[in-house]
DNA sequence: TTTAGCACTCTTCCTTTTTGATTGCTAAAC
DNA sequence: GTTTAGCAATCAAAAAGGAAGAGTGCTAAA
């Protein structure tokens, strides 16, 4: 446990670092946040704040900089609470009431929304497919030789793909399908498409494997394709003074044009409502220089997809959790 | 008309300054490009050429660089065709001859394998709707209150859209849907669905208007919406020397970021084959410090898309104009 | 326990110097 | 007439030096 003259300068200091990404100096935080004692004492502090790890120096004679550890502090316990204004409420409140025929979209808008608001780069992906029952299957002829299927999933996701033969399709054929996909799949999870329904069809129907071996392929490979990842306002990131090192930005942008890594981040750990990763709590090296903030886009405590935060340690964490709870609260139905 | 040494000793400047980025000196197009003759006549020439626009100095003292003019000579006149291996040929043919049921898949395989061949960031989009025909429409009903329309087009593409109601939909009522959009329209351009259609399918049947006034919304909404853009290698711009330059880095991010000029970009002017903008031969501010080639995924004849590479003005032409020929005669069916 | 005072440290910024690459010109060579 | 060797002039980039100033840690007094 920390004592309260310690807590309010590690505070001080980071909302001031926060601010200024310059290393804070004992005599700023004197002057600007009244704490009534003097920069000796405030440096006294400092030191001992450094030595349990929550501070750093970039070298001997320069102002103090938090660490992966002090921001980890900092978040679990001086955060401020709704650390968002009026305007930016009904700015939120304005984009997410657009009318929306698909679930992805709405992802979209809160996260564009996110971006604009908190200024750094969002990122967002749909939910995970073998979580979802299906509600309904519907196979459309186009043309001779194509056809459409559509899945609709109990949390209202619509999947659909293109199949395509050599050989014509049928409308009886259509319909057959059709029969036979809703009364077997009706209720079951998603991945439940798979080796014994295609043998059913087979044996019950006298389908040609011509035909059942396309569609089996094309479904399996639409429900467990990863869901498109959305990325939203890039270009901010390049407005902060942590991109001017030119090493920074290289690996920033590395970072978010690796699919699989951006994947991952919004595909682990859902502990908490909202998840905060800084610098090297993530695993993966390339993130060490960066922080993370995640929240699932639930309705109806339906999951949804993960919506998510890139930004640089110094991130303004009060800022971005309180919009971001605010976002999540307006999704989930108030 | 250029003489023929000036000539060689252009495309020598421009071929070693592709190369290193560094500006070229009289000395090394001596040592490395036997033109037989000596530095001191290869800086008269320069002289010469400078004054003719196609080279530039940055300062008095120190090498030359090819300027827009210089470039666009070269693009013109001294490219080096089918500058492209057996491995690399080998490399896309594989890539292409991946099995895929849409289109859009087939052109982001080739925009992706276009980046990975030439190192430059690439980006794609697909057909506009306006040039396209329908060739089938049809509903389907997914529960009780929502419709998923799909379009044919003639060109194969197919676009789908999802449409809800505030009142249960009767699988007679899609019937009849079906049986006057396919009716009305067939053979139709794409952007033949509007008003007049809406006014005749309300007076014709007895539909609400709550029932038409969505459909046709969402119709019109998926028709005249601007295909996605798709873009690739977004950080393979950043082993580029050019982009050590903090001003260039950001210009460059936000100019992919900025989707609007983008999608400007791959929809402008295609009377060739393959269309190259260096520099400021493109309109847009933004892009002075950049080139721009694009080419047309056709298939027989048939608009597919538009797949482009961005880069520095510094860009290996002849490799990626000679790839993007293979490429693109590859998608052509050979 | 707090704080004023001060020596010490180290970055940052500015100026100056050095270095070296490259040019353009001149005059000789071909 | 064209080509080329030779060389002074130019200028960026790198290196070196120096001054300024911000900030710390420690000591000793309050």
């Amino acid at each position: 446990m920390l004592e309260e003259r310690k807590k309010k300068i590690l505070q001080a200091i980071i909302d001031e670092y926060i601010n200024t990404a310059e290393p804070v100096s004992s005599g700023v935080i004197e002057k600007n946040y009244r704490l009534g004692c003097s920069s000796a004492t405030i440096r006294n502090e400092m030191v001992e704040l450094e030595k349990i790890g929550y501070l750093e120096k970039p070298h001997t004679s320069s102002g103090r900089v938090p660490s992966a550890k002090g921001y980890r502090f900092y978040v679990d316990e001086l955060i401020k609470e709704d650390d968002i204004s009026l305007q930016e409420i009904k700015y939120i409140q304005s984009k997410l009431e657009t009318k929306v025929n698909e679930i992805e979209e709405l992802t979209q808008i809160a996260t564009s929304t996110l971006s604009e608001v908190t200024h750094y780069t969002s990122v967002s992906i749909g939910p995970r497919a073998n979580f979802q029952n299906i509600e309904e299957v519907k196979f459309v002829l186009l043309g001779t030789r194509m056809l459409m299927a559509v899945i609709l999933t109990d949390t209202g996701i619509v999947k659909e793909t293109i199949i395509k033969f050599d050989e014509d399709i049928t409308e009886e054929q259509v319909n057959t399908l059709n029969f036979i996909f809703n009364n077997k799949l009706k209720g079951k999870p998603l991945d439940e498409i798979d080796k014994p329904l295609e043998e059913y069809i087979f044996s019950e129907m006298n389908y040609s494997l011509n035909v059942i071996k396309p569609i089996m392929q094309q479904l399996d490979r639409v429900i467990n394709e990863e869901s498109k990842l959305y990325l939203e306002g890039a270009n901010k990131a390049f407005e902060l003074p942590e991109f001017k090192s030119l090493e920074v930005a290289r690996n920033f942008i590395n970072l978010i044009d690796t699919k699989e890594v951006v994947r991952d981040l919004l595909n682990t750990g859902f502990a908490k409502d909202i998840n905060v990763y800084i610098g090297d709590e993530n695993e993966n090296e390339q993130l060490k220089d960066f922080s993370i903030i995640t929240f699932k886009h639930r309705y109806q405590d339906k999951d949804l997809g993960t919506i998510g935060i890139i930004g640089p340690k110094r991130m303004d964490y009060s800022k971005v959790i309180s919009v971001m709870k605010y976002i999540s609260k307006k999704l989930n139905g108030q």
